[in-house]
RNA sequence: GGCGGUGUAGCCAAGUGGUAAGGCAGAGGUCUGCAAAACCUUAAUCGUCGGUUCGAAUCCGAUCCCCGCCUCCA
């Protein structure tokens, strides 16, 4: 397998520290809010990947933390007359259900920056004792330009990075620092009631970058397979994190970063993001959107790829979802009609082939675009055959468990026995087959009106009619 | 200003030297009492200019557009 390295810009032949084994960790989200569409993206990404190491044979153990302490926390917080961690118990619970909805495999460990303060106060000493942080007023700095490789994740160089400075920072912070580009592993309290805990530098709270360094080590070890996150993670946050995690340690961090690509907005295809107030909360979107359209539509593109959230590309998703319904739905039924058997060699070597190009595709770093037609192809493939008079039940009963395995990874699960019987619908169905046994069109047709408006789609087929629950 | 990404038919998108996959939409057709689903047929010389080569979307140079990061951000 090869995946795309950020910290290399070039595609590299996976090996895992342990065969067999995968330690992978993943940026979570600050709760403060629902997650947008934006974050959705991400966490469904890196569940593509992990699912797909899964199907391979690999044990993965992955860590995705939140973020449930920082300036953002405090402020929501006052605004919403609450405390930071009842603000955070309420986020972290929609977060597990927002993304539940849409098929995402939880973590291995969801461990929470506050849970590890211990931790989080060691590490910084450690990094303190190493001459790579200093104190100043209650705070604690990085120093960065101690870090032999600041910058090298990012191709960014630090002269130029004091150049361009950008205001995100308060001034009293960027005076108290040695350098510009120092950032902070430990803030000191500022009001009085702002929550805090104590420390040997007084009572403050951990920065930004420090937990995941600490949450990761921990969990997962000094060195760690995959290191995942949203793009715009890479600088600065992952620079930092490399930069604690082996200074701290002296061991090489991370052996593998991938980063997925941006959800953009409108025709300027522009980044969603809560700051441009051009975001979709996965509630909201839910609201109009089929999960499994929503969570097909984050998938079925490639991780590194922007992804562009329009009714357009949904619609899309919509028909691809609708079609491996479909065929799985038409198989399900083929295989209840008693139509005599016939063996049929050359579907089994199509399976066969699909399997190694799907294969193919996702081992060059998720290529899901290839892999998928692979898929496509099968199902046309599929489709042909399932209408035969007689059909290869041997086969399609592969096809069919083999197919929904694949779409298990990119988070696609349908239930096939829709047709599971109700008394009164098949009794209708039964009333109308009659009808048109006889010809009676109108009588046919009206019974068809009756069933629709109960929520079920018909289709008459050489086999008899199937009939379908349609989605609500 | 620095760093990075991107530009392929109306839309999504594959493709890193050998003469443009696939999907959606559209058009036509087959099947069907009608419908549904399905199947078949059908479109682009690859942002622009120049170069290397027998041959380039693919390599080199220049140039333009768009997007992102440069300590809030998935």
């Amino acid at each position: 397998m090869k995946v795309f390295n950020t910290l290399t810009r070039q595609k590299e032949e996976f090996k895992p520290l342990t065969p067999g084994q995968i330690k992978m960790y993943v940026c979570g989200p600050t709760v403060y809010n629902y997650i947008h569409i934006g974050n959705a993206r991400s966490v469904i990404a890196f569940d593509v990947i992990r699912r797909y190491f899964e199907y391979r044979g690999y044990q993965v153990k992955y860590v995705s933390n939140f973020t449930d302490v920082d300036d953002k926390m405090i402020n929501e917080a006052r605004t919403e007359g609450t405390t930071v961690p009842k603000l955070a118990d309420k986020f972290i619970k929609a977060y597990l259900e927002d993304t539940a909805a849409l098929n995402v495999e939880p973590a291995t460990l969801h461990p929470r920056a506050t849970h590890e303060i211990k931790e989080i106060i060691a590490f910084i000493q450690t990094l303190l004792d190493k001459g790579y942080a200093y104190v100043e007023s209650g705070n604690v700095f990085y120093r960065a330009a101690k870090f032999p490789h600041y910058g090298q994740l990012s191709g960014q160089n630090i002269d130029q990075l004091e150049e361009g400075a950008s205001e995100h920072i308060s001034a009293e912070e960027q005076a108290q620092k040695e350098d510009p580009i120092d950032f902070a592993l430990w803030k000191t309290q500022k009001e009085p009631d702002e929550i805090a805990w104590d420390s040997p530098w007084g009572k403050g709270r951990p920065g930004w970058h420090i937990e995941c360094s600490v949450m990761a080590t921990k969990y997962l070890g000094e060195t760690i397979d995959i290191h995942g996150g949203g793009e715009d993670l890479e600088f600065p946050h992952h620079e930092n994190e490399i930069a604690q995690s082996e200074a701290k340690t002296g061991q090489k961090f991370v052996d593998y970063w991938l980063h997925n690509g941006f959800v953009t907005v409108g025709a300027e295809a522009e980044k969603m993001s809560k700051s441009l107030h051009n975001f979709v909360t996965v509630r909201e979107a839910l609201q109009t959107i089929d999960p499994q359209v929503l969570r097909f539509f984050m998938a079925s593109v490639q991780y590194r790829r922007q992804l562009n959230f329009s009714d357009d590309n949904l619609q899309q998703a919509k028909t691809a979802v609708d079609r491996f319904k479909n065929v799985l739905q038409t198989a399900a039924f083929r295989l209840q009609d008693q139509t005599a058997a016939k063996a049929d060699p050359a579907m089994h070597e199509l399976l066969s082939q699909t399997k190694r190009d799907f294969e193919a595709a996702m081992d060059d770093d998720f290529n899901v675009q290839n892999a998928l037609t692979a898929l496509y192809s099968l199902v046309t493939s599929m489709n042909e055959h399932l209408q035969k008079p007689q059909i290869d039940k041997e086969f399609v009963q592969a096809f069919s468990q083999q197919l929904q395995t694949w779409l298990g990874i990119f988070g696609l699960e349908f239930s096939t026995n829709d047709q599971a019987g109700d008394a009164k619908i098949e009794a209708l169905v039964k009333e109308r087959d009659e009808a048109r046994a006889q010809k009676d069109w109108a009588k046919s047709d009206q019974l068809r009106d009756q069933l629709q408006a109960m929520g079920i789609k018909l289709q008459d087929t050489p086999q008899g009619t199937r009939w379908t629950k349609l989605e609500d």
